[in-house]
RNA sequence: GGAGGGGUGGCUGAGUGGACGAAAGCGGCGGUCUUGAAAACCGUUGGGGCGCAAGCCCCCGUGGGUUCGAAUCCCACCCCCUCCGCCA
């Protein structure tokens, strides 16, 4: 959420943010106007429920006569204050609503633009493989399913389109991978690990975001109140959710290995071959809880942070800014990292690393103390993946295949594959 | 899933209808004393909303209810602990 002080006293700026990204105008006027309504109600409540209290006190001590009075002019006020506090708490539930489907505001230094085609590459890095001449790469669903290391075919038996089995040395890449990218962000990053449930509350999803306005996209439970998490930042913001922290206990440093499950119900009909866009994917994250004159600074740290991954798997990568009409909702300045696959001839997003400033801190009630005995602020959050599973598998696939069908193992994972040198037939 | 016990401020813990946003202790912060520190002593110390301010309002797991008035009484739910059952 954004602050409603910034819809109250600079509306116009919050006006403009809003047609940058694009977002329905008419929520601001919206909001501004339930706001006053709230107040101007929610006031009335309060001086009389003042009354109330003032009153209330001298019953015990009124004498008998009178006393039977006062009860019943107290009885009628309250019944009074009840009727306007129910329309109070009704205009002030709506503002809420309205708020929750507010975006964030882009940061001042974002290229403005109306959706992705108006994104920007900001640097591309490493090399691209360098093929024999004549020899055409493949996409990665035919080099696997002829090494025999994802059955496409029998994940659909089991589960329907955009599921897959991963078998013997595919299964394996990727929990090397897994063990592998945590390993370099706990040991080399300062990261601290974490396993968080998968499931988590609904109260979750509003905090990050998520809810309520892309419900269409998470499974949820039929009958409990528990929905699947669609990325491991859900759980790994709400880690602290409700909490005020202190001053120094931050940058808190998370990093986290999941699943995660996205419906993808909008997405229907595109990306359906091969392991790019599946309804069950994993994932390393990165999470930060950072003092707000920081969140610059530490995005572009956790940037380099989900880079180095590319960099040390020695694949050819680019960095894109959103433009503000390609924000999320959530985010008020994101970078995407991008690995190109040779096979099937396309830039990956493995990774989209966000600050969100104080935009999920204020939905979750993430604060942090700047001083001992000074207020409360809230904090920023910063999240990224680091990395997203699949598409790395692809791009080391696609990337280190060989004329003869096998993948070699990039350098650095062998030692988490066994020493094994090669994918081969088995 | 069944039975019992319990959820109060950073922590421990009192509080069963009005003087309680809450005793006391510990911890934190500031000060006195001291060359410095410790001890001792004094003061201070939860969160939120509205308001220029004075101030007012709300919060004792959560949500309802009773009452002029609820941390305190009633109902429902949630969470934690112990025992039993089941289970990877």
């Amino acid at each position: 959420m954004i602050d409603i002080k910034l819809i109250r006293e600079n509306t116009e700026a919050v006006r403009e943010a809003m047609e940058k990204v694009g977002a329905e105008p008419g929520l601001i006027d919206r909001a501004k106007e339930l706001d006053e309504r709230w107040r101007e109600k929610n006031a009335e409540v309060e001086r009389m429920r003042a009354r109330l209290n003032r009153e209330s006190k001298k019953v015990k001590s009124a004498p008998k006569d009178v006393r039977q009075s006062i009860i019943d002019d107290l009885r009628s006020l309250g019944d009074k204050i009840d009727s306007l506090n129910a329309e109070a708490d009704s205009t002030g539930s709506e503002l809420r609503d309205v708020m929750l489907n507010i975006p964030n505001m882009p940061d001042p230094d974002v290229p403005v633009g109306k959706g992705e085609e108006e994104n920007v590459v900001l640097r591309t890095e490493g090399t691209f493989p360098d093929f024999e001449p004549g020899f055409q790469p493949r996409p990665h669903w035919d080099i696997c399913t002829e090494l025999g290391i994802i059955d496409f075919e029998r994940g659909a038996k089991i589960s329907g389109s955009r599921f897959y089995v991963l078998m013997r040395n595919g299964a394996k890449l990727q929990r090397a991978l897994i063990s592998w990218m945590i390993d370099l962000h706990v040991s080399q990053h300062g990261y601290t690990e974490v396993y968080p449930p998968a499931i988590v509350q609904e109260k979750c999803l509003y905090g990050t975001g998520n809810l309520p306005k892309f419900a269409e996209n998470l499974y949820k439970d039929a009958e409990e109140d528990l929905w699947l998490i669609p990325t491991a930042e859900v759980p790994l913001t709400n880690l602290h959710r409700e909490e005020i922290l202190s001053a120094e206990d931050l940058p808190l440093c998370y990093t986290a290995y999941t699943p995660c499950f996205r419906r993808e119900k909008m997405k229907a009909g595109t990306d359906v071959r091969g392991i790019k866009r599946g309804h069950q994917f994993d994932k390393v994250e990165l999470m930060k809880y950072v003092k707000p004159e920081n969140s610059n600074a530490e995005l572009e740290k956790l940037l380099d942070n989900a880079e180095e991954v590319c960099r040390r798997l020695e694949l050819p990568y680019r960095i894109t800014q959103m433009c503000t009409g390609d924000l999320s909702f959530v985010a008020a300045k994101k970078y995407d990292i991008e690995i190109w696959a040779a096979g099937c001839e396309e830039w990956l997003e493995v990774s989209s690393c966000s600050n969100f400033r104080d935009f999920q801190a204020r939905r979750a009630e993430i604060r942090y103390r700047p001083a001992p005995q000074e207020k409360p602020e809230y904090l920023h959050t910063i999240n990224g993946s680091g990395l997203a599973l699949p598409r790395v598998m692809i791009a080391v696939i696609e990337n280190y295949q060989q004329p003869d069908g096998s993948v070699t193992v990039p350098d650095i994972l062998r030692p988490y594959m066994g020493g094994l040198e090669k994918i081969c037939e088995t």
